[in-house]
DNA sequence: ATGAATTAGTTACCCAGGTAAATAAATTGA
DNA sequence: TCAATTTATTTACCTGGGTAACTAATTCAT
């Protein structure tokens, strides 16, 4: 009984990201962007300039994802890479354009977070939070 | 604060599901399989033959995904695709092959499943389910 | 000091999700 | 009946996740 109900957990949890993904890609394209790339943007005016490896670490992505996603990004202007004083690595900033449209998109995806969880109540939200913490944890996190 | 809160959830939600996909994805590996094709795998073994349209609906996903997805399969003799009495729609069924290896893959699926969620007890994984029921949920469902 | 190992990033190639538009078969309706 | 609409599936093309293998720069160890 219990391997049925963690498969339709995991079943279930498939589902929702894809729907929030959806959800979110939607309301991003009046920008130009997609989930990925704001997830990106949002990283980088919270810490500021930082270099790639630094970006997939923290978004627990693989480094040739970040590299075809910030490709992309500078392409549409919203990102600059400088080589920094290690030559390998490569510095990521926000270009102006980014930082004069930041305000209004993050407007636009809050809204639409608080939309999707607003059956959920602030304690609710944070034992998910706890729950999701729990599950499928290696070690660090 | 609450826009936080929202904020990170979903962040968490993202990273949790592909730690489980790509977890998924090394345990199916042995098996010549994908996570996206053991769902659909699963889903045949437990209705029997259906459209692809059932396929997609009860997947919760758009109808070229499948129709992607279930072109590799056939291609590997996972699935067969039969025309059916309405010539516009395609019967999925699975090949004698899937069948008797359906037993092996399932239980490493769901032992694959029991460790990442062993941190959490069967009261957790209810109440994580019911969180996520509430979540993102526009209507039907 | 220099050869070996590590690290940062890229490239090539998978699978999987999406949308838009096309095709073909069935259904509806005047 | 037969044109218009709907339905099932496919095709073409996009983003985004992954792995494996590569280059180039740096660090480590002898």
């Amino acid at each position: 009984m219990t391997d049925n109900e963690t498969r339709e957990l995991f079943h279930l949890l498939n589902q929702r990201v894809r729907m929030i993904t959806k959800e979110m890609n939607t309301v991003l394209s009046d920008h130009g962007l997609y989930h990925s790339q704001w997830s990106i943007i949002f990283c980088l005016n919270q810490f500021g300039p930082m270099t790639q490896t630094a970006v997939w670490k923290y978004l627990n992505v693989e480094a040739p994802t970040v590299t075809r996603t910030l490709s992309r990004m500078e392409k549409n202007g919203w990102t600059i890479r400088k080589h920094g004083a290690d030559k390998r690595e490569r510095l990521i900033e926000l270009t102006e354009a980014a930082k004069e449209k930041f305000t209004a998109v993050n407007k636009a995806v809050a809204q639409a977070e608080k939309e999707m969880a607003q059956l959920l109540s602030s304690e609710e939200i944070q034992q998910l939070q706890h729950l999701l913490r729990k599950l499928a944890t290696t070690e660090g996190e």
